[in-house]
DNA sequence: GTTGTCGGTGACAACGTTGTCAGCAGTGTG
DNA sequence: CACACTGCTGACAACGTTGTCACCGACAAC
């Protein structure tokens, strides 16, 4: 035990690229060669190595490769999402983790819950873990401070929601048209008291929807009515109340435009409560698991996650793989889902 | 550009420590003093340091780092699991994120989708990587394999699905029971033709699911009709031709258990399509969103994947704090949620 | 005066890997 | 005969970081 090297006999941790080259009695390069599939190597020493790497069950140690491999990619990305249990997250999320399996790539995935805060925590560990490139669906206002990280070679792709005060790539929804398509289709029915209920105004779908909303209004020459305008449900219950409290009104809202998937699915419980599922039309946007076999069916405004995952890996493997060219906005087309919750008409006498 | 040592007027890529020395006049162990709060550095110099780092950008190479901290966590723990698009499995990531966030540890997630031989690429990619320990809910029948990891000192917890072949850690949920449960509901209410819709019969859940079905039967002295029970169903493809062929059968069975949530989806939509919601009853497996706003609203056996993935994550972290105590096998347990569908009679006669 | 201790600092080696280059013996070219 | 080239192999340095240890001046104890 008193000689130098590594204790070959019952290496205590992972054995490493020396005790292969020890055992097969070769040099670490040769091993490094054979490990790495290198041409010009004998095939006799190669399976001599084979064996013996094998036999110690030797993992190459990726870190220590990477390492060496001067400004060579780590073969990971980071993924900065809103909170993995939200399916619309979630769906996006594994569309980018299929995009990266093919090519060998892990996803590193945070859920930051709309906490600026720890955004810039998961954003500055995915760059201290040096990742290739990362894909953000932000909280965060603003997403200057990743200037220089792009400066120095990370690609950003954001997702759902576009930098702001950064150049970089986006992919997103028609959140305006979307809404305002959804709230046309109400007033062309008749309603006029449409209740907008949507997330914090800091997040730009939110905005957007918003605008789409009020567009729509402005199309049919008809004024909204600021009373109807609730805003900052990032959280079920507070959904609910929104929901509830607007629902109770005595000059309550004939039709509700619930701006995310959440807020969509707290609705649906408060209008089931006060059974008016029947009586107030319904549009969400999102689409909800078994909102089709709801009586009436929830009619949404439907993106496509999977696509929009999908579409922003694939321009992030782009930008790694040398594209430069200028800076994209792709926005990806929704589609109004009429299921039945959109399509009611508005009451003209409430009890 | 001719003397030696890294071009400190711009740095090509990141900046290194030696950039900060040079920059702060000190030496690069200060500086790594400073980086890592090490006491022992003289404040003036401290700051000097500092300003360096701001100036330059300056993030720790995480890589160089634990490879020179010998048999130094990583601060990466992986999750293999079998599709972050299904709530279940997201749910469960995410309860295992939060408890990895607040130690700053991140997480490697990989879907595998039922194949075992990306499970296998999966974990061999989170061993090279040196991942500090692993959650898997695995697919494949033997896992024999990871002996040689753990023995090693890698530390993995099995989740929803026992180890084979292995001894490690394993939270799950009380699934024959679960079954059990259901079904003998359903027998009490007088259902004697109750069919069983379940998952691939290597999967270990589905085999208990299945024998606490006939659990039930047992118990209530009634003979199990082996032509009511499907197996296989892990496409919702397959699950909505099973449920609609039962269903279709002159002598169809008056009561449906599905024993996972998709095949209780897909088992939904049949249903609904045949207009046999309000005749047939049904039990599924696991919750389902809106699950209680339908008509009748789904019954189901619920199980809990945040406090398996909490439990799960305490377990690993615990291991990894140096917790040797004999192999663990938390079983959590399991509530039948009667909303409506579980409760129907069996209906006499059928048209 | 010698010795020891102190906080502070840096030179150096090492982590596990791979890039570079030199060297081997054998063969062909000028 | 010198030289270049072949396929194969290994010695060595280097990647960015941190552990080890020696050393600095200052000051106290003997």
């Amino acid at each position: 035990m008193s000689h130098p090297g590594p204790d070959l006999e019952h290496p205590a941790g992972h054995a490493t690229i020396r005790h292969v080259a020890e055992l097969a009695g070769v040099s670490v390069k040769s091993v490094s060669r054979v490990v790495n599939g290198e041409a010009g190597v004998r095939p006799e020493l190669a399976e001599r190595v084979t064996a013996a790497i094998e036999q110690l069950g030797y993992r190459r140690n990726l870190a220590a490769s990477t390492l060496r491999r001067r400004g060579q990619r780590t073969g990971s990305i980071g993924v900065v999402i809103q909170d993995v249990a939200n399916p619309f997250a979630a769906t996006l999320l594994r569309a980018v983790e299929e995009v990266a399996q093919r090519r060998g790539v892990v996803v590193l995935a945070s859920s930051i819950d709309g906490d600026a805060e720890r955004e810039a925590r998961a954003v500055a560990e995915l760059v201290r873990r040096r990742v290739d490139g990362m894909i953000l669906m932000p909280t965060s206002a603003q997403h200057g401070s990743l200037a220089e990280e792009q400066r120095l070679g990370m690609h950003v792709v954001f997702v759902d929601r576009p930098p702001v005060g950064l150049d970089a790539d986006y992919v997103g929804a028609d959140n305006a048209g979307g809404a305002r398509t959804a709230v046309r289709a109400l007033l062309d029915r008749g309603h006029r008291r449409i209740a907008y209920l949507g997330d914090t105004r800091t997040i730009s779908t939110a905005v957007e929807r918003l605008a789409g909303y009020r567009q729509a209004f402005v199309d049919a020459g008809v004024e909204t009515d600021e009373e109807l305008i609730v805003h900052d449900l990032n959280v079920s219950r507070h959904a609910r109340a929104a929901a509830a409290e607007l629902l109770s009104r005595r000059d309550r809202p004939t039709a509700l435009f619930t701006a995310q998937n959440l807020i969509t699915i707290a609705a649906l419980h408060v209008l089931r409560g006060l059974e008016l599922r029947q009586r107030v039309a319904h549009i969400g946007f999102d689409d909800v698991e078994l909102g089709d076999l709801l009586t009436p069916g929830v009619s949404v405004v439907r993106q496509d996650p999977t696509a929009i995952g999908r579409t922003a890996a694939e321009l992030l493997f782009g930008r790694l793989d040398g594209d430069d060219g200028p800076v994209r906005r792709v926005i990806r087309p929704v589609e109004l889902v009429e299921r039945g919750s959109g399509e009611l008409a508005p009451l003209a006498f409430e009890g």
